[in-house]
DNA sequence: TTGAAAGCGCTAACAG
DNA sequence: CTGTTAGCGCTTTCAA
């Protein structure tokens, strides 16, 4: 007995004899409309199913509904949108954003051309975006936050850039890492780490910053990639070419340092007894790691929470700051 | 020298002394225009870095470019979205479409009313869904595939089901673990998690079938949530409650079967000596894990790939049937 | 090959 | 409190 389906306010408008702009603020739950009809409108919209098209309105309102959260893999190309640290910060940011009613949409970027981040914009589909880390995009990124308000950055804070970045303190992350590694005897430590990006390269600074005035240890810089498939064959290389093994690892990520781990098993050298090493992020797979991984803990979510709250502030046309969060040591050798 | 931002193919137009549509098939590469006035046209979008707005285009073309992908977590609310599963699952996803042109939307679902799918759907922002594992939602699946074409669904299959399912063979799948945990010896095994969900029981079946007809095997199904901040208390409760450990545990999830070993330890029980354990799915965190975990391997790379083509030929208006991939039984311990 | 005009489905002045 | 009207920015007949 049903008239056709309801597609539209007009339908609706129509069946319940009252204009459309009625309908529309009834739907809307605006309070400048009589109770009873409002109530009327309501529950035949309940009973035929019907629910206002967002794009529309989104297109009337200028407002989209929807934050872009963009992974730039400039620096690593085969690194994978299914790495364990961007997926865990997506997860928290997808609850956040959900949790205040936007939608979260997704983009991959390998950054060929420059443009990539003016067409997303320009595609005009999200109120504002999120950056999951600079990769090596820190130019393109400042020249966009020059004349866009809605972007945030999760990632490492250098002196002098233009746009806002929400992270820990990498340098100080490298600091406390290469720190624990002295103070358990290490002195011949290699950091593996890509340093074209900006958060690996600070931590790698903080690191050299801990061994300031010590002679006594080495520190290697040996360029790796984040991607497991093929960070091992990476290490693995670097363990030939130098023979001598080290004896300390401080790795850019938990999951380096779990290939790194994997590795040194495989070649007979036992972890900490052999080499000891640390990891960074303090990752789900850290935590159950065996033999235990020590590691340098960034809050993701305290940063995901973060990155949507400056978020949404820009959006509402506030200007906010950078934010370095305090990274912590979590030392879980049992020797 | 620029006047004034270009905004829309009217500015654009004025300043190219065309018409709207002809800048709108310019733009869209259509043949029917003159190639030179196409050309000049397109390199005038080009210097002002103009591109036409996707949600007008949307809007107009009722093609959204955007798959909704879709998460609910009924059966277990304290599950997160950045469960490792589901993350590598939607890495693939995100990798799948971006190849393909789409926008990939993500939203996380408690179920608390039945109409989350229909809201989602009639909100109208996505061209299909993909929906993440059928938690304890098949009758809501089953209702909406029934007249709304464009829908795919990760998880397992059981006759008579209405939507289109995509996923492994679960059934065997908890064959193939039980089987292996009973070939070497195990007579008394647990099965952990939460059987309120498809795939987890269709295992938990398998697992049964397996030790069919053979009565010196007990199998204890002891329901066990997902997320790790809370399944090591089931393990710990089931592990005091029983006192005689068993020696064999089928987790449902790799992720529940790491926080059982992580449990197992602090027991002083050790793995695979005092208890074998076997995972499900073959994660990252699976392959990487100390002592090595076996499991039951999902090829979730090829599941996204079957998830998005089936998915687009919906979209085109096809039917697609369910899909059941084979899981295989990945063996690790060195004992 | 191009332009005029009519919407896609909704919201927000502005009047009443 | 409600209806009328005019778009949001684009695409697509239809006619020229």
């Amino acid at each position: 007995m049903l008239a056709g389906k309801i597609r539209t306010i007009y339908d609706l408008a129509k069946l319940a004899g009252v204009s459309a702009a009625t309908v529309s603020r009834a739907l809307a739950g605006k309070d400048m409309v009589n109770s009873e009809t409002s109530e009327r409108i309501r529950k035949l919209a309940e009973e035929h199913d019907f629910r206002p098209s967002a794009l529309a309105r989104n297109l009337r309102t200028r407002r989209r509904g929807a934050i872009g959260v963009v992974v730039p893999l400039g620096h690593d190309r085969g690194q994978h949108l299914s790495d364990p640290f961007f997926m865990t910060l997506i997860g928290y940011l997808a609850d956040e954003l959900t949790e205040r009613g936007f939608d979260l949409v997704l983009s991959r970027v390998i950054p060929s051309r420059d443009d990539w981040l003016s067409r997303l914009i320009d595609a005009d589909r999200a109120d504002g975006f999120i950056i999951v880390g600079q990769s090596d995009q820190s130019g393109v990124l400042d020249r966009i936050a020059a004349d866009y308000l809605p972007m945030v950055v999760w990632g490492g804070f250098v002196q002098g850039q233009v746009h806002c970045s929400i992270g820990t303190d990498n340098f100080l992350g490298g600091r406390l890492a290469m720190q624990h590694l002295i103070d358990r005897g290490c002195r011949k430590i290699a950091f593996l780490g890509n340093t074209q990006a900006i958060e690996p390269s600070l931590r790698l600074e903080g690191a050299k910053a801990a061994i300031q005035a010590r002679s006594d240890i080495e520190l290697m810089d040996t360029p790796t990639h984040f991607a497991p498939e093929v960070s091992g064959t990476d290490i693995a290389t670097f363990l030939t070419q130098i023979g001598d093994p080290p004896d300390g690892i401080f790795a850019a990520s938990d999951v380096i340092a779990l290939t790194a781990m994997q590795v040194l098993a495989a070649r007979g050298l036992s972890v900490p007894g052999d080499v000891r090493v640390i990891g960074y992020d303090d990752l789900y797979v850290a935590q159950t790691s065996v033999p235990p991984l020590s590691t340098v803990r960034q809050n993701i979510a305290a940063g995901a929470s973060h990155l949507v709250g400056s978020l949404l502030r820009r959006i509402a046309g506030e200007q906010t700051g950078s934010v370095i969060l305090n990274p912590e040591l979590i030392v879980r050798e049992t020797t």
